[in-house]
DNA sequence: GAGGAACTGTCAATTTATTGACAGAAAAAA
DNA sequence: TTTTTTCTGTCAATAAATTGACAGTTCCTC
């Protein structure tokens, strides 16, 4: 799709760009130079558009960029353009509060299916879906075309839950799981290790940064 | 406390490292060197070894490291042989999902307090803890000696409640709101951009990197 | 206890990322 | 219209991060 590689710091940058976009059409705004922007960002001119420059020519020498047109461009770049179906595998507090966060659906992620291993839950309604068993997992996903599977398990089970997801055809997932997936490279993972962010958190409160 | 500025890339590694060689200590296994630990973790062997050096000489030539010792060290640099009291302000799913992660507690995240803006729920028990008016937050941080503040509540909110934060003295946020906060450079803030790291998933998604 | 193998710590080389500079295009002003 | 200003896209320069190389220490074997 794309003709060069892209660095994932470039990529890592796009959604906060989106952010302010999004900010700065909701305000009305129709035009925003690279400097502007950068002021409101807190990075360089140069670096936005440099990263902008990566995908094509968005601005206009003596304009800058129209605001409307670039947040949608952003838009399609990360694919927020179609609709993703993802579904929950393990419905702990985690799970569910991810279930609940209607955010998602706005930029097209859509929650079609929460699955866990404690009968005791099955059948319970979040969002008008129930909690399925996790045996049901793979029929699900071959029969609704999932494309995201997100991790919210223990990580004793991560490997096995994710073999299986990568064997029906998984294309991507987002793992909340404590441990790193050792899933094929075709397959995209994404890591929020969130104790891992704590202690990060921990270390620069330590160590007094600036 | 630390003579030299280290990277932040270096520090985002540190936790994934304690991950590890937490691992290979419970599998008993007491020394280990860059090379062995480099397979496992799939980073080079001399990045480990720099990584390492900034804090000081843990290994040892012809030997390796020790597996222990080396554990309890990165802990300390991480500040985990210490306790931080935290409490969460937005009793939401997710601050509820964040309450109830005992994980956090064994590495001396202590949760001690949950806030929120909605009479419905005030009282509500969360691990022996009731949810709290919002307005009761500055004399519990005061009281209480909070060190970190979680911040589970919309974005809009989010601007008001740092401010509040810093004003009553604490000295770090982890922000799960979708916002940028505009604090001062001494408080430590580390985000959770829960929507961009899924943004980033949908890009290379897309884009199908390899 | 001597010799070879296994390692680290560190320096240098390389790669990657970020920033600065500027030619030239468009817009705005005169 | 002409001139001046604004602002991008891009190239070059700088800075930062990663990797490679190796001297020298320790361990292990014989």
């Amino acid at each position: 799709m794309e003709e060069k590689e892209i660095s994932q710091a470039v990529i890592g940058r796009l959604p906060r760009y989106f952010r302010y976009l999004g900010q700065l059409k909701d305000e009305g705004i129709e035009r925003v130079s690279s400097q502007e922007l950068s002021d409101i960002m807190k990075v360089t001119a140069s670096q936005i558009r440099q990263d902008l420059n990566h995908f094509g020519g968005f601005g206009q020498q003596g304009y800058g960029y129209n605001v409307g047109y670039l947040y949608e461009e952003i838009g399609k770049i990360l694919g927020l353009d179609k609709e993703h179906k993802l579904i929950i595998i393990g419905a702990g507090h985690l799970g569910q509060a991810l279930a609940n966060y209607v955010n998602f659906e706005r930029r097209g992620f859509i929650f079609c299916g929460i699955f866990d291993n404690d009968p005791a839950i099955y059948g319970t309604q979040i969002r008008d879906i129930e909690v399925r068993p996790v045996e049901e997992m793979e029929d699900f996903i071959k029969s609704n075309n999932v494309d995201i599977a997100v991790l919210t398990i223990p990580k004793q089970c991560a490997a096995a839950i994710a073999e299986r997801l990568v064997s029906c055809g998984i294309r991507a997932i987002w793992n909340f799981a404590h441990v790193d997936l050792n899933v094929s490279e075709e397959i995209q993972v994404e890591n929020v290790h969130l104790l891992d962010s704590l202690m990060k958190l921990s270390y620069n409160l330590a160590s007094r940064r600036k």
